[in-house]
DNA sequence: TAGATTGTTAATCGATTAACAATC
DNA sequence: TAGATTGTTAATCGATTAACAATC
């Protein structure tokens, strides 16, 4: 199977979210109709992008909705926990480390850092906040491979430095810079002005044009 | 000119940062090229972007920096202030009320709402925090005509729509549902998920394939 | 069985990249 | 002036959509 395109893999969450909320309601299979028609998407779309898990469905009937669920989770390696640390406990950080979601997700911050003495020492949700120093310490210790920043943007180059410097393979970068990595780091970016800036051009189109 | 393609749109925003970063050095023009290079882009690309944005260039000299950065922020829609609520003070509706980027683009809170009367009646960051009956008084009386949402999953679509029953245009979605509304209000989702899964599967791509 | 739905192959659409003439 | 950079037109690439045979 070739390599997942982009905007497929983007829409795998969204239909995970809705066969969950139809597993909820006891159903057992779902067409790729029923779950077009939740998202406003074509079913011809959703059944190409499941290919992409793997998933086999049947004629006439649909998909298994277990084993949907399933093979989109084994796919985006949703299945095992993945540990990750934190960086930055400003408000959204402290805003991460509250998000129920990602334990849906297996994803668990087993630490943040932070270089201010007001905020070290404390634990929010759960998550002990220990000061930068103690970086290279616990990213060792847990073997931990993933980070979030949530630093301000004089920060942010620098975080990422010493998180590479630590051996960090991929970063969820959420302040407003873009940070410069070596090529075997990944790093996703989460800028808020990016969507900010298509719901204000679309809200202008909507105005001028008619609604398709 | 043809209606900006989104890919393009979502770049906007990066050169708009570094153009920011470029002027405050100093610089008077700048090139495609310039621009490229630091977000690791073709200089083609940034020159068919900029010019959905109406910007003319020199040949030989590049673009007058000052007239690129008006140029794209009169596009985009960030020369005025555009006045929002946001509903749900929660950890993550609270860091959006202290983020600090909003005001370089103009866009203000003026107010916040919630329905747990713990909050309500408090000021966050300096914008109040109303009951959720306040909603249409305020909304009417300020002229709004977007709003962000930061309410948990089971209470996204009721507050999509008490915000579509005051006629709403806009929503910023950042619950991690997808809200039903009528063909003539835009909504743009902003669902962690999306990233989370985007950054796993780049991370194990990583993994196995040489780094191009 | 008949018809609804899958998965594959082909066609279309849209975005990116290349080529190059125009020019400050 | 010479050469660097723009903007336009054409070519390529990749994603979406359509058509349809296979089948539970």
């Amino acid at each position: 199977m070739n390599r997942i395109p982009l905007p497929s893999l983007r829409r795998l969450p969204r239909y995970l979210n809705v066969l969950e909320n139809l597993q909820r309601q006891g159903r057992t299979t779902v067409s790729a109709t029923d779950v077009a028609d939740e998202l406003d998407l074509k079913p011809i779309q959703i059944r190409k992008d499941m290919a992409f898990t793997g998933i086999v469905g049947k004629p006439k009937v649909g998909y298994d909705i277990n084993e949907l669920i399933d093979a989109i989770r084994t796919f985006i390696g949703w299945h095992d926990v993945t540990p990750c640390v934190l960086v930055g406990s400003g408000s959204l950080g402290t805003a991460l480390l509250g998000y129920e979601g990602f334990a849906k997700r297996n994803l668990k911050i087993v630490a943040a850092f932070d270089i201010d003495s007001e905020r070290y020492g404390r634990i929010i949700y759960g998550t002990p906040v220990f000061s930068m120093d103690k970086l290279a310490e616990v990213i060792e210790r847990d073997n931990i491979s993933m980070a979030i920043i949530t630093v301000p943007t004089h920060a942010a180059q620098d975080v990422t430095n010493s998180l590479i410097a630590v051996g960090i393979a991929g970063i969820w970068n959420f302040s407003p810079t873009e940070i410069q990595v070596p090529p075997h780091v990944v790093v996703k970016r989460e800028n808020l002005s990016e969507g900010l800036a298509v719901l204000f051009v679309k809200m202008r189109e909507r105005q001028f044009r008619s609604p398709d």
